[in-house]
DNA sequence: TACAGCTGTCTGAAAAGCAGACACTTGCCC
DNA sequence: GGGCAAGTGTCTGCTTTTCAGACAGCTGTA
């Protein structure tokens, strides 16, 4: 099953963000765009909230799926970037709205998700206290979230990006560090 | 309603004759790749032929929705031009199919219905029996499709595409000239 | 010949989409 | 402050579309 209409409602809902603010959408406006019935629009949403939530869901899934296992955090950032940069509008008119906090959580998930999975990488030889982990874990993925949310904050600007870039390109070398004072051999 | 399904079919199969000759698509193949149910095809089309003959009835009228009252020929040329080119090999790939007749039976209608709208235009002023208008049509519904044919036939390059334009840019007044030749004035 | 793969058709059931109606909120104009 | 236009979210009953699974028939090939 693909359901090409809820994949249509997604699209126009996109495009209109291109265009206007979130709080100037209407449900009406979305469903004569798409020639569906508004009916069928309640069939798949219970509101445009609920819709704004499945889109960051999936885009932040899509991200992750895109990265099953990763071998350097910048190459997920430059993916990150490379996808943000051509939503720049749709991303700052929900960024900027009050579905701010659907966006957050799901960013703070991606950024959890590709820190999990490059400590674990990184500690593959390191045997470490699942606690210690966990620390690791919460703590660059609060590095992550911040950082990129500071981006958006700047108006994703490229030469914010490239110096984003330069931090984690600099401290590559960050979760080992990090344990290593765990584990007070530092 | 809208049907974004049936959409997708055609989509998805217009993208695959971009990639493989006709004669190699299959329904199955075509199904897969829009991940919707086998039956959902034979729902809306009983076979590809079927699903041919919709995707270039529509893409003729649309092609004909664009120009609703046609100032001059060159002007649908080259959009007629815009559009192949966009498409060139999916158009090659039935073209040199078992279905070029549905393409030539719609192409010769794009044909007419252009030619009826310029002739008509041109003519506005010059009382001309019903009988020798029709005479005009055909004669130059026949020019404008055997053109195109010759275009396509040669690959659709930009240097014979240009060529015709200048055919028709040199023969603007060809329906009057027409007209008076019927009428015995020359 | 046998077999694998695709076709076109048929079922019955489930999902999706529809029109039309309703009460409710909100913003705006007089 | 009352009326009014426009949008919302919900409901009902109906139609259309999509689905899974099965079937016999065709075709190329080992």
């Amino acid at each position: 099953m693909a359901n090409y209409t809820k994949k249509a409602i997604k699209e126009t809902f996109i495009s209109m963000l291109e265009e206007h603010p979130l709080s100037e959408i209407t449900v009406k406006e979305l469903v004569e765009k798409c020639e569906i019935n508004r009916n069928s629009f309640y069939y798949h949403y219970q509101d445009i909230p609920a819709l704004i939530e499945e889109i960051i869901k999936e885009e932040a899934e899509s991200i992750i799926g895109k990265y099953p296992s990763v071998s350097t955090i910048v190459e997920c950032f430059d993916a990150l970037v490379e996808f943000a940069s051509h939503r720049k509008r749709a991303i700052m008119h929900i960024y900027r709205s009050i579905s701010r906090e659907v966006f957050e959580r799901h960013l703070m998930a991606v950024s959890e998700y590709f820190v999990k999975n490059y400590v674990n990488t990184v500690l593959a030889g390191n045997p470490i206290a699942e606690a210690d982990k966990k620390t690791i874990y919460d703590y660059y993925k609060c590095v992550c979230f911040g950082l990129i949310l500071d981006w958006l904050n700047k108006g994703m600007t490229d030469e914010y990006a490239r110096e984003i870039r330069r931090i984690f390109l600099l401290k590559k070398d960050w979760a080992k560090e990090f344990a290593a004072l765990l584990q007070g051999q530092v």
